[in-house]
DNA sequence: GATCCACGGGAATACACGGATG
DNA sequence: CATCCGTGTATTCCCGTGGATC
């Protein structure tokens, strides 16, 4: 961010009295160039690509680490900083590499197994880190787009290192299917595995990521609070609270503060009083799935959500509130209650029982599994 | 015209319960 | 008493269709 960006958040902070002066700051889904706090995660895996400052690939290896621990952060800033340097993506030249004078490239490439599930949209992803040139959203064959990434690596001074991202959640890509799509397309690849836990059968190098020290995890939302808020709107007591709360977990406190701030927002208040603060932390389920897999689902499935928590009660049967979200919506009800029955697969929203109601199977309601008001905040924007 | 993918309807299957049957 | 059966409901699964893109 320059000078004249935070001069202009700045004005537009004093223009009403606006709490939230940078909205993507505060986000749980946004990550910060520079994560804080993750110094030594960054040095170990440092260590696991060494291989790449000698000119040559490093092996295989694994990232691991609980929910909301920062692994997706502090790859893909690391992967980012590191195209910069020995990747020349999108035709920029990049700054000079130790290795690369005889004009060798790595690129790395992060993929993101939540909403890259298909090979069609695999292949897409990869041709967008290692090639300048558009990439198709349809209308050419997985065929053809394979065949344009291979021609691309063909060179042996091409080298990929290919990270799947949440490949342990379920409906994502899983590693081993990521393995079988690079396998026609080059030999000159790494792959490496960000998750909960390390691939069946894995045993290459690991580096685990653990949960926030609560110190680490304060510096993080003040941090984020800092450049999100306006100056004086909210006291680091609270942030200490937040962070204590959460427990280590980053998503959960950046999910609650991006919370409070969005209630503080909507009632034009200049503070993040603890009512907000209180309100968005419940808002937070305890074992609640990260607010981005909402965020990467189809339009359709986030209209139904929003629908859904706009209802007034939902402890009725699934087919009665998929009637109800159907009345202001244009999916018919029966397409809503499938809807309903696969997001409940995900774990997107939780199925809970209700007493019978006379004859035939006992039928169950949904309850949502994430933070609502981040949802609703962060979905909105992005039909 | 070819291609991918989301949509949407509905068929097929699973389950819960009460009552009939051996 | 244990098991089977019928009925009504819940849940899962499949596949043709059409929009968007090249």
């Amino acid at each position: 961010m320059d000078i004249g960006d935070r001069i202009a958040r700045r004005q537009t902070a004093r223009r009403g009295h606006a709490v939230v002066v940078d909205r993507d700051q505060l986000s749980p889904v946004v990550h910060v160039p520079e994560p804080v706090g993750r110094g030594p995660v960054l040095e170990e895996l440092l260590d696991a690509i060494d291989a790449v400052f000698d000119g040559s690939l490093p092996p295989e290896f694994a990232v691991v680490g609980p929910h909301g621990a920062g692994k997706s952060a502090v790859v893909t800033a690391l992967f980012d900083a590191l195209n910069d340097r020995f990747g020349r993506a999108n035709g920029r030249i990049g700054t000079t590499t130790r290795a690369g004078s005889g004009g060798a490239v790595t690129w790395f490439a992060c993929i993101d197994g939540r909403r890259v599930r298909s090979p069609f949209a695999f292949y897409r992803a990869l041709l967008s880190v290692v090639s300048a040139d558009p990439v198709p959203e349809s209308g050419v064959g997985t065929d053809a787009l394979r065949e344009r990434v291979r021609r691309r690596l063909e060179r042996p001074d091409r080298r990929v290192v290919v990270a799947i991202d949440h490949h342990d959640e379920p409906e994502t890509l899983a590693y081993d299917a990521a393995r079988e799509l690079l396998e026609p397309v080059t030999e000159n690849v790494t792959m490496a595995a960000v998750g909960h836990a390390v691939p069946e059968g894995f045993d290459g190098p690991t580096v685990t990521v653990p949960a926030y020290r609560r110190h680490e995890l304060i510096d993080v939302v003040t941090e984020r609070a800092s450049e999100g808020l306006a100056p004086g709107s909210f006291d680091h007591e609270s942030i200490r609270d937040l962070a204590t709360w959460a427990d280590g977990n980053a998503h959960d406190a950046l999910a609650a503060l991006f919370g409070a701030a969005v209630l503080a927002e909507e009632h034009d208040a200049d503070r993040l009083d603890d009512e907000y603060l209180v309100r968005a932390r419940a808002d937070v389920p305890a074992e609640g799935i990260h607010l981005d897999r909402t965020l990467a689902l189809p339009g359709t499935r986030q209209q139904v959500l929003r629908n859904l928590l706009s209802l007034e009660s939902t402890d009725r049967p699934i087919s009665e509130v998929a009637s109800d979200v159907a009345a202001s919506s244009s999916l018919t009800a029966g397409t809503i209650k499938r809807f309903l029955y696969e997001l409940a697969d995900r774990g997107v929203v939780e199925r809970v029982p209700l007493a019978s109601n006379g004859s035939g199977r006992r039928p169950s309601t949904v309850e949502p599994q994430f933070p609502a008001i981040s949802f609703l905040a962060l979905s909105a924007k992005t039909e």
